[in-house]
DNA sequence: GACCAGGACCATT
DNA sequence: AATGGTCATGGT
């Protein structure tokens, strides 16, 4: 029994904020059909969360329409789908979000920041579009990062079949290794990606030739597979600790960008300057077995609230 | 026109 | 082990 449609049944989900909050760069906002936004209350998301808003993405071979309604996640494909956990596995909605909060230090900043947005959640996306989006995102601005993948998809991804009502630059897959590695740098270069052409072409080369092998990744320990991402050009520890969060889904990576270094300084070291190395030694230990959730926490609170 | 962006890397202290 | 310069490109 195949469809187009299904709605996921799950509370203390906030759709909008999750999918704009710098984790996934494909994300678009849409305009409702039929009704406006409201605001939600005591249901599927924090007090925050906008009930109708729909957003447009591509998860894999599927274009994809989520609405957050009182019951949760409605989702509309461009394609009857027979098999739904695609959806339920990317969103990640089996999460027990009220046992992660409780692994979260006690104290004032992580109070804040789950307060924020207490419906905040973590995808669980694909290696090689997570690994690709990031070694693209070094001091970019996300906005940036946004253009620069729509860019790449449009020139070197798939045509997906059009569905009226979606935006034409959704219609796209990711490239997969293979098609990024049949790039010249040249053609990433016109992508505006800058010096991070030759780093994105070198791992899709990498991978397309069979030489890195991104699903042994997710069979070794956290630490083994961090050193493993961290072979690649281009990929250090962030960068890394982004593909372990995003992707593969270990839990205590713990990503520490410009912001998060705001973050911990500003909320943990009001007083005295904290060295970087010294910001990410407390990170390690500070937050507990899924740090980067707290750490998804602390960066939308400081992008949203604090700036 | 500065200043900065979900950094990595290499050369110095 | 910790700092400093360099690498493109575009937003604010």
């Amino acid at each position: 029994m195949t469809a187009t449609e299904i709605l996921l049944r799950v509370r203390n989900y906030d759709l909008a904020a999750t999918l704009d909050s710098g984790q996934a760069f494909r994300w678009q906002r849409a305009e409702e059909r039929g009704r406006p936004d409201r605001e939600l209350r005591n249901h599927a998301g924090g007090p925050t969360a906008l009930l109708g808003c729909s957003w447009i993405g591509v998860i894999g071979k599927h274009e994809v329409r989520l609405t957050q309604t009182p019951e949760g996640i409605h989702a509309e494909t461009n394609a009857p789908v027979s098999d739904w956990d695609f959806l339920r596995q990317f969103l990640q909605t089996e999460v027990d979000l009220a046992a992660v909060l409780k692994t979260f230090p006690d104290d004032e900043p992580m109070r804040a920041a789950v307060a924020a947005c207490p419906g905040l959640r973590l995808l669980k996306q694909d290696p090689w579009e997570c690994l690709a989006s990031f070694i693209l995102s070094s001091t970019k601005q996300i906005v940036q990062i946004r253009q620069i993948i729509a860019l790449l998809c449009e020139r070197f991804g798939d045509r997906l079949a059009p569905e009226p009502m979606m935006p034409s630059d959704c219609f796209y897959s990711f490239p997969t290794p293979q098609q990024i590695a049949a790039c010249t740098e040249a053609e990433l270069r016109a992508c505006k990606m800058g010096f991070r052409a030759p780093n994105l072409l070198a791992a899709a080369r990498e991978i397309a030739e069979g030489r890195f092998d991104l699903e042994r990744i997710r069979r070794l320990p956290h630490a083994e597979a961090r050193a493993e991402l961290m072979n690649l050009r281009g990929v250090g520890g962030k960068i890394a600790d982004c593909v372990l969060l995003f992707a593969y889904g270990f839990d205590a990576a713990f990503p520490v960008d410009v912001w998060i270094e705001r973050a911990l300084q500003r909320l943990y070291f009001p007083r005295r300057r904290a060295s970087e190395p010294r910001l990410r030694r407390f990170a390690a230990t500070h937050f507990g077995p899924h740090a980067g959730y707290a750490q998804q926490y602390l960066f939308h609170y400081m992008r949203t609230k604090l700036k």
